[in-house]
DNA sequence: AAGGCGACCAACCGCCGTCCC
DNA sequence: GGGGACGGCGGTTGGTCGCCT
């Protein structure tokens, strides 16, 4: 508390990230793995800060990263899920593994809510808010709260779960096996698939594109050559493409990005799978990189309940395994107790 | 053609919670 | 138990781009 921030060390660079910066942070992370942030910047002689490179990592070259544009689907689980959790970013993050908490976040600010406020003029002050409602009227009484907050509830898992049943096919939702949290990813028995080079080559030739173009806009372009590539199966030829072949080879590329020796105690820590990876098998980066996320969204938020009852709420099927009452106790024991 | 303006997004800042000594 | 170190999170900022006038 109260700590000087990290980033005031004279030295520090500031500032959009380098290709070669990005290269130096990548292969450092390949080879010890996520984590020890405070080591990083002495350890690669990056004259970064530690959180400057975490987020970077966490933000832009941690593999399986999609970028570019939201699909309806995930338009409409960050909609609900911002209903039900606030501005907990990384908590709907992690019910979009494959988003970061950024993303979700500059997505939310720059599109979501203008098109929230366009559809409901009226409601843009509960947005934002968690629970609709709650806040706007504080001084409502209990009777009045309890019943607002059982509608709130009811319409805020009806609708997640018509948005959930649009497209359960292809969700990349946590489905409910994953969700019990079965604890069912055996320390050390994470297998880094396949896939995870290809989402770790698209990083890097990301980055190496930019290079390559030796352009004032490496971001932009760097952030363009995603946005073609995220919607695409993304191979290595065609990296090594935009790469250029006069530098790094696809198989070096995939040499540079392999985390199949990574075993550093914290991509080994597993923590419980709520994010068994579905699509992508990219569990690994996931886990490690938002390691309790949701346990965080449901400590934090609205109801400070056992996840594990919000989630069985909240992706049941029919939603009705979880008796309202429960849903209700818990909110009032816990939630609630402040606004008494 | 050029200036204004809004959109977008990467990165920074500051606070908080947890861990460890 | 106290305090510092560290990681994580959410809010905000600042740079760049594209569209419009």
């Amino acid at each position: 508390m109260g700590r000087p921030p990290c980033c005031d060390k004279i030295g520090m660079k500031k500032g959009p990230w380098t290709p070669e910066e990005d290269i130096i942070l990548v292969s450092y992370i390949q080879e010890h793995g996520p984590g020890n942030w405070r080591a990083v910047p002495t350890n690669t002689g990056l004259l970064r800060c530690s959180k400057s490179c975490r987020l970077r990592w966490t933000n832009y070259l941690r593999p399986g990263i999609k970028r570019g544009n939201f699909t309806d689907h995930e338009e409409k689980m960050i909609i609900h899920l911002q209903a039900l959790l606030g501005n907990r970013w990384a908590a709907i993050a992690s019910y979009l593994p494959q988003r970061t908490d950024n993303d979700i976040k500059n997505y939310w600010n720059t599109h979501l809510k203008k098109k929230l406020k366009k559809l409901q003029p009226g409601l843009d002050e509960g947005v934002g808010n968690g629970f609709p409602g709650l806040q706007q009227q504080p001084s409502i009484s209990k009777g009045q709260w309890e019943r607002r907050l059982q509608t709130d509830i009811h319409t805020a898992r009806q609708a997640l779960c018509e948005a959930l049943s649009l497209e359960n096919k292809s969700s990349d939702l946590p489905n409910n096996s994953s969700l019990k949290r079965s604890s069912s990813s055996s320390p050390g028995g994470v297998q880094v698939q396949s896939s995870s080079y290809v989402w770790s080559t698209e990083n890097v030739s990301r980055l190496l594109q930019g290079w390559m173009r030796n352009s004032p806009k490496t971001s932009r372009s760097n952030s363009d050559a995603t946005q073609n590539s995220s919607n695409l199966e993304y191979s290595v030829s065609s990296s090594a493409a935009g790469a250029g072949n006069d530098t790094i080879s696809p198989e070096a590329l995939e040499s540079l990005l392999s985390f199949e020796t990574c075993s550093t105690p914290e991509m080994s820590r597993s923590p419980p799978s709520s994010l068994e990876d579905n699509e992508n098998n990219l569990g690994i980066f996931q886990e490690e990189s938002k390691p309790g996320a949701v346990e965080a969204a449901a400590g934090a938020a609205a109801a400070q309940a056992p996840l594990s009852v919000l989630e069985k709420w909240l992706f049941e099927e029919g939603g009705n395994q979880v008796q309202e009452e429960d849903m209700l106790d818990i909110s009032l024991d816990d939630e609630t107790a402040e606004f008494f």
